[in-house]
DNA sequence: TCGCGCCAGTACAACGTTGTACAGTGAGCG
DNA sequence: CGCTCACTGTACAACGTTGTACTGGCGCGA
């Protein structure tokens, strides 16, 4: 079928080894031979055999990404960012989604299809502190996300804690007093959900104020539909806010959306922030203001630190922490003066 | 390093074509022996190796996706399907981004890379109907989107004029007049803004009314910012209009934006109907009216129909065709009854 | 003129797996 | 008792590539 070295070098008239050393542009090749081996492949349409290529090096040029679902804007450009990274330095990129299932994460870390590649880039969301161990694995492994810390490998994340309490430091800042929270997770302490609220009342905490258990608004996932619907349960609660802050982007546009229909109006009667600063949170109506973690940057580095950890085998080192800066991005949906810094 | 057919052979105390057949769960093993061998597996975590198993068996089992940006929602709400329906096929999909750029897809056609899998599932952006010849490739290609038609490959596509064509009579049998586009492409004939356009045009022309092309509005790309600004354009322009059929949902959603912006509503003043039924078109403000061009049965098949032909190879076959049903989403930014069936 | 070293190229093995051909054992049957 | 056959299991080759060890020839310096 499709030619392989062998056809190639008959029809060259030379051994497969020369032909290897021309595809290879090893020296020691006559000029002349070469330009006969070359033209014998053109002529063959000759491509080299990745599969027998990836058995002989151990290495197969790709890597995985394990994300929960890219219907979610934040992992569909997080994987955007990641395979055009990969991209522009020669390496594929295997998607894998998890459904954010603990069950499939711990199968997916395990899975004989990590064999197709030379590492993986994991972000965990059903996964947990207690499933630790299961990151020590036999090939490189970064992980992403705020579920598991102080595991076994190589980490990127983001400043969870610190860019939720400046979010919610700029609405107190602007005047806001009763901010209610969209998306937490009732009983978590680390994970996104966790941090994020952790921030928030570090925030109030450092302003002097109470913390009120009625101003948040619990859910499981983390879609447009839930924030809409968490939000409409605040409401029915009939507790006063001033402001509103989204654990996301997706959360804070669903809740959003739940104000509008009740007939309060963003920002005349409540402010919102979000967190993630999607595409999407610039063209909203209004526009939505938020938290930008530093996406770009975690993408870069953790294919980087993936790849490095691949091209130098063995050596294990230790595992690294790694840590994208933040910025708070204003828009209309949150419109007050840059806060000092 | 990591544990060979060998290694598991020689604790077993048999030979490695033995362990094969424990793996492969060939007849003639007896129990004892199947046990022994199997209790050498689980001692030395062995785990078969899928590049060597790839090599002798010619197949990977994994397929590429090339779309052109998983930031567009679009393409990352495809991309989710198609992985999902892989995965619950067992089949691995490698995912490569284009940019929308015509050499880059031409290149991906031929890159090394293809090696690395099976087949192709191939939404091409940049290249035309004059790049036809470049989809007769030696490995399986399953053909998206609506650049190319009656190429050598099979291909799994929408109904793009139909569609357009029953979302511009909708409005009219509502009783809107001056229906505006945006996201035309000028001197587009084929391809998702030509065909949409067409099917405007002709819903237009069965209705006994006039194409204007004052009411068409240009543009390029279809991110969020360019139905904004070309919104704007239009805005600027004076022309009066009471409805806009977004091309597709991004379109539609910045241009809604745009309209908020200049303080006209949706729907009061204007009505809006984008295409594609983003998750999104659910939760932006106020809904979006569009069209379901059955994403989830493009994904579907797209997948099945690569699958088949790669598991029958040799069977060339004549190309298929295969086109989805669409549906009319009524939401708030377009509110009118039903449409008679 | 001889010998050394370098260049060009070759032969072979190996990566880890599976298909094919074959060998040994023991049971069943005439 | 001997033959056949089914059942287990083995040895070897092959998938297509590249690293290693090697060979032959030529030029150059002593």
């Amino acid at each position: 079928m499709t030619p392989t070295l062998h056809d190639v070098a008959r029809l060259a008239g030379v051994s497969i080894k020369t032909v290897s050393n021309v595809i290879n542009h090893h020296p020691n090749v006559r000029p002349a031979t070469r330009e006969r081996v070359e033209l014998a492949i053109t002529e063959l349409g000759y491509t080299p055999n990745l599969t027998a290529r990836n058995l002989r090096s151990g290495r197969t040029g790709a890597f995985a990404l394990a994300v929960p679902d890219l219907g979610l804007s934040y992992f569909a450009e997080l994987a955007a960012t990641i395979i055009q990274e990969a991209e522009s330095r020669g390496v594929g990129v295997l998607v894998e989604q998890t459904g954010g299932d603990r069950e499939r994460e711990i199968e997916l870390l395990r899975s004989p299809r990590r064999g197709l590649t030379d590492g993986l880039i994991f972000s965990p969301l059903g996964m947990g502190q207690e499933d630790v161990a299961h990151l020590d694995v036999a090939y490189p492994l970064v992980l992403l996300g705020e579920r598991i810390f102080d595991g076994p490998s190589d980490h990127v994340t983001m400043q969870n804690v610190e860019a939720a309490r400046a979010a919610t430091e700029y609405l107190l800042a602007q005047g806001r007093r009763r901010i209610a929270v969209v998306g937490a997770h009732a009983g978590e302490v680390i994970g996104s959900a966790g941090l994020r609220l952790a921030g928030y009342r570090a925030a109030l905490d450092a302003a002097g104020l109470d913390y009120d258990d009625d101003l948040v608004g619990y859910t499981t996932m983390w879609h447009r539909a839930n924030g809409a619907e968490t939000m409409r349960r605040l409401l029915d609660r009939g507790v006063a806010f001033d402001a509103v802050f989204g654990l996301n982007d997706t959360l804070a546009l669903g809740a959003m959306r739940a104000l509008q229909e009740s007939g309060l109006r963003v920002p005349d009667d409540v402010w919102v922030v979000g967190f993630d600063d999607l595409d999407e949170a610039q063209y909203s109506i209004p526009s939505l203001a938020t938290i930008d973690p530093g996406q770009d940057w975690i993408a870069r580095t953790a294919v980087e630190t993936l790849l490095a950890r691949i091209e130098a085998p063995g050596e294990r080192g230790p595992a690294r922490r790694l840590l994208a800066d933040f910025r708070l991005v204003r828009r209309e949906s949150a419109p007050g003066a840059a806060p000092r810094d």
